[in-house]
This record gives structure tokens, sequence and C-alpha cells, in this order.
DNA sequence: GTCGCAACGGCCAGTAGTTC
DNA sequence: GAACTACTGGCCGTTGCGAC
């Protein structure tokens, strides 16, 4: 087996290095120090790696053996981990996939969403869907005929779609739907839908729905993101809050965005940081890094403020 | 029969445009 | 500037359907 490791390390936004190891490191410590030493970084911190399980998703990178032979890996500096030590289990002494933590929707901290892509990238789906995808797309292109779509496969396709459009945003605007439906049907021209209206118009209409239904869930499995805009008065529920009740409203078409907390803090460390960052912006010549890093970590806190105490 | 899901309608509240 | 109206968008409850 090829030991060789090739990065590609970012380390910031407009600093991303390529990396070639000749030899994987044993542990995720001594891949560290490699990684001070080549790339020259004077603080400690810790890893993230674009994980091919997860469509690309970031994961923290607790197991040397998780890092593919080409890997994405991500620099966090451990600002704010050094104020309160986590809870999560010691780097290479537990490889029990604790980092799967971090990937329950629920628990995400989604404080740092991306942005909206300009051109949605459609994910992929499994192996099943798409090998069906691929039959039907060949079938489309040589005679124009669109594919049957069973339950089952609908129902992986909009959920795949949903999770993939609720790591930019809780609350898609119509613009957003129909650049993912449009984008679905350009990547699988099979699943163009016959009739008067375009060809993608039902799937922006689907995941509109799907959309909708995926918060509920979310909103019954705790998430605060999707939950502050919900438990309000209904027939069933006639004690419960008007929506305008006790919350900061939204413009139009805002949410009251309310990112989780990031895994492993609460209030009390975030407040911490807080405090950091008004002390760090005392000094003469402040970090604008470090202060810039611990805005976007202590937002959570932030918005929590703005929304539930108006 | 139960469960999960897509889809739908009703309701409510904010926004924007119009009229006076 | 206030009042009114149409429109929009989000939540909630429900329905219909298929799978188990």
């Amino acid at each position: 087996m090829d030991q060789r490791l090739m990065l590609r390390v970012v380390i910031d936004n407009d600093d991303i290095r390529k990396l070639t190891l000749n030899e994987r490191p044993d542990s995720i410590k001594e891949l560290k120090t490699q990684l001070k030493d080549k790339l020259l970084l004077q603080y400690d911190f810790k890893l993230q790696y674009e994980d091919p399980d997860f469509n690309n998703a970031l994961c923290n990178l607790t197991c040397m053996t998780d890092l593919p032979e080409r890997a994405t890996l991500k620099v966090i500096p451990l600002v704010l981990l050094e104020l309160t030590p986590l809870s999560s289990p010691t780097e290479d002494s537990d490889c029990s996939r604790t980092d799967t933590e971090i990937l329950s929707i629920a628990g995400s901290p989604r404080s740092l969403r991306t942005q909206w892509p300009e051109f949605f990238d459609i994910p992929n789906f499994s192996v099943d869907v798409e090998y069906r995808l691929r039959e039907a797309n060949l079938l489309f292109m040589k005679d124009r005929l669109p594919m049957t779509l069973s339950r089952d496969m609908k129902h992986d396709i909009l959920q795949k779609l949903a999770e993939s459009m609720y790591s930019f945003k809780a609350y898609p605007d119509d613009d957003d739907f129909s650049s993912v439906a449009k984008a679905l049907i350009s990547k699988h021209p099979s699943l163009t839908e016959p009739g008067p209206q375009p060809g993608w118009f039902g799937w922006k209409n689907s995941l509109k729905f799907k959309m909708a239904n995926f918060r509920t869930k979310l909103r019954k499995s705790g998430c605060d993101d999707v939950k502050i805009n919900g438990g309000k008065r209904s027939k069933s529920n006639p004690e419960g809050e008007s929506s305008s009740k006790n919350i900061k409203r939204p413009k139009r078409g805002e949410a009251n965005y309310l990112p989780n907390l990031p895994a492993g803090h609460d209030e009390r460390t975030l407040e911490n940081a807080r405090m950091l960052v008004v002390e760090e912006l005392k000094k003469k010549i402040p970090n604008a890094t470090q202060v810039s890093k611990m805005m976007d970590q202590t937002f959570p806190l932030r918005r929590r403020e703005i929304v539930t105490k108006e």
C-alpha cells in the first residue's frame, strides 16, 4: 500500500497549501507536528478533513485511518477550545467514531453556513439510485423518454437535496429552489417532467414541500435553528404563542436565524470567548484574524441574545 | 393496523402597493 | 400618514398512499 499522503491544507480562506508527506504519520499528533514544521504554524490547532462518506462534508479528524491518501484538511486554531476542556475523546486514543456527533443534524453547529453557491452542486445519491439514473439518462438521450420514478427513489433524491440545501440555508428562497431544481434536471435530464410547465417546475414544488417537512422533523428533534420559528398557536395548541410574540420578527423572507451553539460549548464558554474578544480589541494592535475567528464562533451566542431577548 | 412520507389547505403575520 | 388590500411565506394539521 502506498504510504504517501497528498494533502490540500486549508489554513485560511486565502491561504490554501499543497503538501506531500512521503510517509503516512502514525498518529494525529505526529501529523500535526509535521504540519507545524512544514507550514510554519506557530499555534496549536485541531484538524478537520473532507469525508468522502458524507459528500466531502467536514468532519473532525480523530483517527489517522480515516484520512484518504489524497485529502483536504482544514486547520482550526485552538483559540476557543483552550477555554474549556472538551468532552471529546483524546485524539488517537479512541477511533470509536465519536466524531459522528458533529454530523447529527440536530446537534450540529450551523453557525458557519457557507454562502449559497452560484451553481448548486447536486450531491451523489445512493449507489442504487445513481445507477438507475445513469441508465435512465442514457435512455432519455436516446429516445427522450422521461424516467418513471419509484416512491423510494423520489424520497432518496429529495432527502439528499434537502440535506444539501440545509447545509447552506434553513430557509431557501424561491430562486434557491429554482436553482436546485434546474441543476437537478441539468445533471439528470431523465428527471425532466413532461407538461406545459418547465421540466424542473415540479421538482421545485416538491423541494419546497420537502424542505418544510424536513424543518418540521428537525424541529421535533430539537434543532434550535428551526425550532425558534415553531411552536405557534394552533387548534391543538391554543395556548401556544402567536408567531409575533416575544421574538424579534425577521424581515420578509428572512428567518429567525438561530444557529445551535458549536459542539462542546455552552453559553458560559462562549461568553468567556466574547470577553476575550473585548480584551483583544482593547489592545493597541488587536489580532484581526483571531478576533474574526472568535467573532464567528460566538455568533450563535450573540444571535441567541438578539432573537430570544428581543 | 401502523408508520412514514409527500402533498395540500387553512391560518396567521409581515410586506408592499394603493388610495384617501 | 393612516387605512385598506393583495400578496407572500411559514407553520400546523390532515389526507392519501405505499411499505411493512
